[in-house]
DNA sequence: ACATTATTGTTTGTATGCAAATCAGTTTGG
DNA sequence: CCAAACTGATTTGCATACAAACAATAATGT
């Protein structure tokens, strides 16, 4: 006897979830924060977090390839929210620094983006909350 | 007394994790079924179940918009794995049908496309995997 | 019947996101 | 020391993804 495969169910595909769950979470993000991205919001925080960084270094911590975060760290620079400057030590280098708009800006919407995180889990209790997090954590 | 704002760690905000999940699962994806990308098979899973469909109501089905959904089928298109025939009933619509090499790929990648949602969630325990998709189900 | 409204599809513009190729500069191994 | 390997950054090409504006068609209400 042939044990048969289990059916193929969109919807309950972890990618497609994934897929659905970000996009909802894009609206809220954008509703609360519509001056930054929420890849903008992660560099800036990042550099909050971690100071100037080489930009390559900064694609790194934010999960963005070189291609990707050159283009986040340029659109940031447009709107003044960050500047680059060469390194010195190593003429290959780009070192990404936040200005005074880019912390002013974090300063006035960190509580918001934290508001935004508990709006996308708004349908999951609290333990449920932490249980996704933590499972998700271990995909990451 | 104020109580203070908790601290925004970005590696722990469900919009980072969800990006970062997705990353390591669209690289899961493509290196086992490198024809087609995660939303064109979702289309073509749609069509699977439900047969024909009108371009946007497709859209709809497969949680993309107007303009996303057209470059989707366009490319489908190109590869031959769908074909669009206008709607004579309806002269606005585009009736999107899956052709032989569509549903053969389909056929062909199916039990893989399961493979990858395991390969994916490997990290997890067997209950670990159906609590993480109740609760993203419950996000969507 | 017909004006208002809604729906379908298209196009343009902007923003990720990755692959691959390239160039410049740095590090390393023999 | 110096060729080989590596790293940093850029560019191009392709594929989502959404907003906004548009044209064609269909459905609706009065």
């Amino acid at each position: 006897m042939m044990k048969d495969t289990p059916p193929y169910v969109l919807d309950d595909q972890i990618g497609y979830l994934l897929r659905r769950v970000t996009q909802r979470h894009l609206v809220i993000f954008n509703e609360a924060i519509p001056e930054v991205t929420t890849t903008q919001f992660a560099v800036i925080a990042r550099l909050v977090q971690l100071g100037p960084l080489s930009q390559n270094l900064l694609g790194r911590e934010t999960a963005m390839d070189a291609a990707t975060i050159k283009g986040v760290v340029d659109r940031l620079a447009r709107q003044g929210l960050v500047a680059t400057t060469p390194d010195p030590d190593d003429k290959r280098r780009l070192t990404v620094t936040l200005t005074k708009a880019g912390a002013d800006l974090y300063a006035a919407t960190v509580a918001t983006a934290l508001e935004i995180s508990d709006k996308t889990l708004a349908p999951l209790t609290l333990p449920e909350r932490a249980s996704l997090i933590a499972l998700l954590s271990k995909l990451a």
